[in-house]
DNA sequence: GCCCCTACTTACCATTTGGTAAGGCGACTA
DNA sequence: TAGTCGCCTTACCAAATGGTAAGTAGGGGC
């Protein structure tokens, strides 16, 4: 059955957002369903594979809506503006795939020799050249672009990856408040860094 | 011997950082030393503790070098300015230390049970007070100036972490400069995000 | 001489880990 | 009716895990 390896792939997603992968066993996948271990073996052969393929599945889910995202505008400056801020929206939206974007980036070092997908690469490069092609900041470097790419994915993903901790550190109603505003505050800091003549 | 717990908090803070908690055994540590497994848990009683004494020294030395730099500073302004810099040279000079606060940040909802430091909070504190301290600011409601932090803390904190991967799409050589001229990118982001008359 | 303490070791252990082997069972096919 | 295929199970396993128990070795105090 197909949707059987759905729900085993939706179970994994949340675990491995929650604990990582070496902190995830097979085991605690099955659990959450009414399968056994064996067969989460079964449809996907090994915890390696299990992985990938969440891995893919949340790549696959950005890419596309940033996908469409991009093909809504033409003015470069907008463009970049909505692709961040749609960003934004879903990482915020599925905080697991975020928490587990960024377990990847952690892990990175380690997994390298194992899984190299630099399903990442395509997405700064195309961000560094909507910045680049903005007409106030044309004269800027590939670096100074890449900096300004990166400043503003840290300030995205920093802030979602935060969630549970500032839920504790200032309750759910606070932090509520706080992510109400985020949006717009994440505008204003996209409209400072870029229309910055300099 | 003093000397062996320090190896041991030297070689953990390493190894943890780049495998996580989880990721890492005890004993995948004691083999990093001429020490066994168990002379480990005689300096430290468990995995645990262990593991509570590595953050315990990532904070103190952190919060210490902040703490030097505020009292170099009247203005708040400039003083908030200094801080975020100095955050960020700690941050890229001990890459180690800010891997492994990534890693308690994302682990943070199952280890809250655990342990519970919120060695974050008054540093979080202070920082939103720097910024609602600054004039042009002042009118600024909390969750603006804790907005404002977290895009800063992401900023820096995002690209840091993002080292072994940057590193491995660009090459060494390209991401030393692009390393280099990140932290006067980041002045610039600071001056934008802050001078901003709105 | 003896005691005791700290630092560290070897032996050992229950549990958990990812994974293999083999088979049950229903549906579909020849 | 026999064959076989996909889905899933029970049975099992070697290796690794964090941790306990019980020591050894050496130095310092008396």
């Amino acid at each position: 059955m197909t949707e059987t390896r759905e729900r085993f792939i939706s179970a994994a997603t949340k675990i491995f957002a929650e604990r990582g992968f070496y902190g995830t066993s097979i085991a605690a996948i099955s659990d959450a369903l009414p399968f056994t271990k064996q067969a989460l073996l079964h449809h996907f052969g090994s915890k390696e594979k299990l992985y990938a393929e969440v891995l893919k599945r949340i790549s696959d889910r950005l890419t596309g809506e940033l996908e469409a995202v991009r093909e809504r505008f033409v003015d470069p400056r907008e463009r970049l503006e909505a692709t961040f801020v749609e960003f934004y929206r879903a990482s915020i939206e599925r905080p697991d795939d975020t928490q587990l974007l960024m377990r990847e980036l952690l892990d990175n070092k380690r997994r390298a020799e194992t899984s190299r997908t630099w399903y990442l690469k395509p997405f700064l490069e195309t961000l560094a050249e909507m910045v680049m092609s903005i007409p106030a900041a044309s004269k800027r470097s590939r670096h100074a672009a890449l900096s300004i790419v990166y400043q503003l994915l840290g300030a995205v993903t920093y802030f979602v990856v935060s969630e549970p901790t500032l839920t504790q550190m200032f309750g759910k109603r606070e932090f509520a408040k706080l992510r109400a505003s985020y949006e717009s505050e994440l505008r204003t800091l996209i409209a400072a860094r870029l229309d910055l003549q300099q």
